[in-house]
Formats: C-alpha cells, structure tokens, sequence
RNA sequence: GCGCCCAUCGUCUAGCGGUCUAGGACGUCGCCCUUUCACGGCGAAAACAGGGGUUCGAGUCCCCUUGGGCGCGCCA
C-alpha cells in the first residue's frame, strides 16, 4: 500500500518532549491520518552528547498520553551514520561538497573578524577551491556543502508563502564533522528523503535551515518536499515560551490534571482555526485539518483557556471514564498512592457517585481530587476558615435541629434528606440557606461544594450525622471550645 | 550587525477589496437561575500598531516606520 502523504515528527531527546513539540506532532498527526498518509517518528540523536534515554522515553510517554500515534518503529537518526557518510561521499565524488580543514580556531577568528567589521558571521569558503595538496597534515576535515554563490534559494512554504534568501547570504555548511559523524543539516534531508517524507511540519524556528536544506537536496538532485513551518508559541507576554509561562514537558500537564482531549483541542486552536469552531473532537479535528488555515503569527500561551477547555472536556466526559482518568493520574501526583489505597477501601464507589456533582466544579482532575477531599477526610474535619466562621453559636444549634431532623429519615438519599430538611427550615421558618450553609460547613469543613443533598447521600447516614454531631456539640460546651476549634490541627486554610 | 518572519479586543481567532456601525471563544464585569460554588442563560466593556500610497472604495493590496519573534555552531 502506498501512502502518498508522508509526515514525520522529528524531536531531538535533549529535554522533554514541550508543549511547541506536543503541537508541532499534533499538527503532523492530523495531516496525515487526515489523508490516510503515515506519521513517522524520529528521534533525532546525533547529538551524542545531549541525548538522554530520558528525554526519548519522555517523547514516546507523552505522545502516548496524547493519543498519538505514529507509524512503524521509531527511527534512530544515530543509526544511521553510516548512510548519512555514504550520502556525502558520493557528494565529494559528484564536486558537490569539499574538504576543509579550517580549524575551530580559525572559524572563531573569522567570526570575531566579521562582527567587528560588522558583516555576518560566515565561513569565507577558503577551502572551497583550494588545491587538497595543500591540506595541513594531521587535521581532520569537516566535509562542506559547495553552495551556489549567487542567485536566489526559494522555499515555497505551505504556511509561510514563498520565502527567498539571496545565496551571497549563505554560507557553505558543515555535512560532516571531523570526526566523521553528520550533522543535523545532512541528517534531516537524507532521512527525509529516504523514508519519502513528503510534508514536513515543523515550528518556523527551522524556516533558515529549510533554505540551508534546500540547497542540500539540490545538491543531491533529490526533490523538495512539502514545506510547512508553523509559528512558534510563545508566553502570555509574547516573548519567548519559559518554564514559568508553560514551557513544560506534557508531563507537567498530565500532573496538573489535564485531560489529553482538552489539551490537543487546546493546542490545535493555537495558529489554526477552522472559522468559529471551538470545540473539536479528534475525528472532526483530523477531517478538518488543513494547512492553508494555519496562521502566521506567534500565538501566546493561556492557562485560562486551557482551564476552560479542560473544564468542558470534565463536564463532557462520563463519570467511569473520568474515574479512570483520575486513577491513572495519581502516580503521577504527591498522595497518589495514598489515595489509590483509599480508592481500594471503598473510596471508588463514593467517588462515583460525587463525580456528577464534583465534575460541574473543577477546571482540572487535581482540582476535582482536592474538591473530593470531603469524601475522604477523617472525623472530626477541619474546617477552614470561612467554614469555621460561618458556624456561629446560633448555626451549631440549627446543625443540632437539622441532625435529630434528619436522623428520622429512611431510606437515606437526596431526596429524602432534602425532603427532612426543607420541612426543618420551614418549622422554624428558616431559609434554606440558613440550613443549608451549615450543613455544608460541618459536612464537607467548606463553604462551597457540590449540592449539599448530594453530599448527605453520597456520605451515607451514619458519617453524615456523625460529622453533624462533631459540630453541633460545640455549641453547647461554651465559648472555651470555640476558641480551641480555632487552634492548628481543626483550621487548615485549604 | 546581517538575513528571514510576524502585527484585528487583555488572550486565541474570524475576516481572504464593498455584506465590517469588525463576528466568535477565553478572561473580565453586570443580571437571571440558585442551599454555596460551579454549570447554564442573557447582557456589557474591549481590537483593525502608526504613516504614506494603490483604488470609486482597504482590516483586507504595496511601501516605510515602530514593535515583537526566529535564525546566523564541527547544537538540533
């Protein structure tokens, strides 16, 4: 089977795998499933030295956790040294490429020297017709590509538009170190070429070298392929993306409680759009995709939309697929472990049933855990401070009224209790919310939470008017125990 | 310094010469719903960087200025 679109991410593992990174694979992915062409995944190492085994389990973890995926084994640029010699090779047999045996000391002056004299820093070709009789002996050559020395170099980029660089302004670039190993530059196209890329999508930080690239594949008589660079992201105050702005490995994100859909939804909206569409599901994302609505300016990073698209995707998602999700998010959070225990010894099934509830409220998963705490925390609860404020002497005693009411009360669910409380309030013509407040203080140590009927069902009768009891207690033994409820281990601010 | 790219509400964007008194979304503010907080609904404030052209007509085309970004390695 043929495929005639060919994309290829092609990460380098000296960090992990960022969010510009998360998009530009995303990008690649959807264009070619897409098309029923194939993602290819390269991992570019030639970097001995940066690479880590880290940094490329970290690019296949979060591809993986974003739904990613890409056709055929991966491939190891470092494995392919010895195709990327033979490439250059048959370029020094062909006059494309030369010996040059400047030293690094020799390239530095250069450099100095045209700084100061205020012309670009470019290698000046000293070697380019010299005579290889003349090569020093015992140094090492770096192989160079012999690039045109006047004309023009003209990208026609699918997003860019036609991009053109005067060959005077490009120097003759390195294909192979002195050590014998290829550079990024000879890697890229060999690579590209030999496994029939035919887009390459990738962040517009690369627009120079597709110009120092282009020249390559001319040299080598191969064709072009498709070109699409795509801005970069940068932070919410336009300059270039850090870790404090949300320059984090998608890791980080996991961590933080993000659901992959809301992240890749979030990212495909960074520099494309397709008209007013907000929302997309990965198969109208992947139908719709198209390089032409690729913007060309740099979008920055917002965590509110993020939230927000995070906070839709939590509404929209079903309670067992949420619960899955929280469950494979705890290894990845501080107390995860601790929770899954709990999750074991009967947590899961509350957790459940409070999801519904719990779900409408939290931007993100780690959000929603905190929320949950109610359902989990130990007798006494610690209140804070707003709870503990709200729980004046007059409240203790409604909590005390409320909880004989709702001891009558049989079978136990929301409605049920609703049912004891609203008569409650209305014998004592109270409002709801004099009821209501209180109960959620003393139920849950908060002044918000989930529907509080919700709350007294999903905890069950006997914890429910245990925690009642904790609270309405104080109201009778005085003052002095109202000032000890306010000591350390009953307040917490969270 | 040189080369290249970019420029619509605070942010993401729609707009591809007239339908723009510039639309949507996030965020912000107000109102409604309501036992709290959310959700949801309704509404408001909020942008074509500046200057020249081209044209009957410019947010849309061209140039300059300004402001950002990227690149300029025997890194990728």
């Amino acid at each position: 089977m043929s495929h005639t679109i060919v994309t290829r991410f092609a990460p380098s593992p000296t960090g992990f795998l960022h969010i510009g990174g998360a998009r530009t694979a995303l990008f690649n992915w959807l264009y070619a499933r897409g098309r029923n062409g194939l993602m290819l995944l390269r991992i570019e190492d030639t970097d001995r030295e940066r690479s880590t085994q880290a940094a490329i389990d970290a690019i296949f973890d979060g591809l993986t956790w974003l739904g990613l995926d890409w056709d055929g084994e991966p491939i190891f640029q470092s494995a392919r040294a010895d195709r990327h010699r033979e490439v250059v090779e048959a370029m020094l047999a062909a006059g494309t490429a030369y010996r040059c045996y400047a030293s690094p000391q020799e390239l530095e002056e250069m450099r100095e020297a045209a700084y100061r004299e205020g012309r670009p820093p470019r290698y000046d070709g000293r070697w380019r017709d010299r005579d290889p009789r003349e090569a020093p002996a015992g140094v090492a050559p770096v192989i160079r590509l012999k690039a045109p020395l006047t004309g023009e170099t003209v990208i026609e980029d699918e997003v860019q538009g036609r991009v053109a660089w005067q060959n005077e302004h490009l120097d003759d670039l390195v294909l192979l170190r002195s050590d014998g190993t290829p550079t990024y530059m000879l890697a890229v196209v060999v690579d590209d070429h030999d496994v029939g890329v035919t887009h390459v999508i990738r962040g517009d930080d690369h627009l120079t070298n597709a110009a120092r690239q282009k020249q390559i594949y001319d040299a080598l008589g191969w064709q072009v392929p498709a070109m699409a660079h795509i801005p970069l992201i940068h932070g919410p105050d336009g300059s270039k993306l850090s870790k404090r702005h949300g320059a984090l490995g998608v890791d980080a994100y996991r961590a933080m409680g993000f659901l992959p859909e809301a992240l890749r939804n979030y990212l495909v909206r960074l520099g494309w759009s397709h008209g007013d569409q907000e929302i997309f599901s990965t198969e109208e994302m992947v139908s719709t995709f198209d390089l032409p609505q690729i913007g060309r300016s740099p979008a920055r990073f917002d965590f509110a939309k993020l939230e927000n698209l995070n906070g839709h995707y939590m509404r929209a998602a079903g309670d067992r697929d949420l619960l899955a999700a929280i469950e494979a998010l705890l290894p990845h959070i501080a107390d995860g472990a601790e929770l899954a225990a709990k999750l074991d010894n009967g947590l899961r099934e509350k957790l459940l049933l409070a999801l519904p509830g719990l779900k409408e409220r939290a931007k993100t998963l780690t959000e929603l855990i905190e929320q949950a705490r109610y359902l989990y925390a130990e007798r006494p609860l610690a209140l804070d401070r707003k709870a503990h404020a709200l729980l004046t002497e007059e409240a203790r005693s409604i909590l005390c009224e409320a909880g004989e009411a709702l001891s009558e009360v049989e079978p136990w669910t929301a409605a049920t209790t609703e049912g004891a409380v609203r008569r409650y309030a209305e014998t004592r013509s109270l409002k709801l919310g004099a009821v209501a407040q209180p109960l959620r203080a003393a139920l849950t140590g908060r002044t918000t939470s989930p529907g509080i009927f919700d709350v007294l069902a999903v905890l069950g009768k006997e914890e429910s008017l245990g925690r009642l009891a904790d609270q309405a207690g104080n109201a009778t033994q005085g003052s002095n125990t109202l000032s000890r409820t306010a000591s350390a281990d009953t307040i917490s601010e969270n």
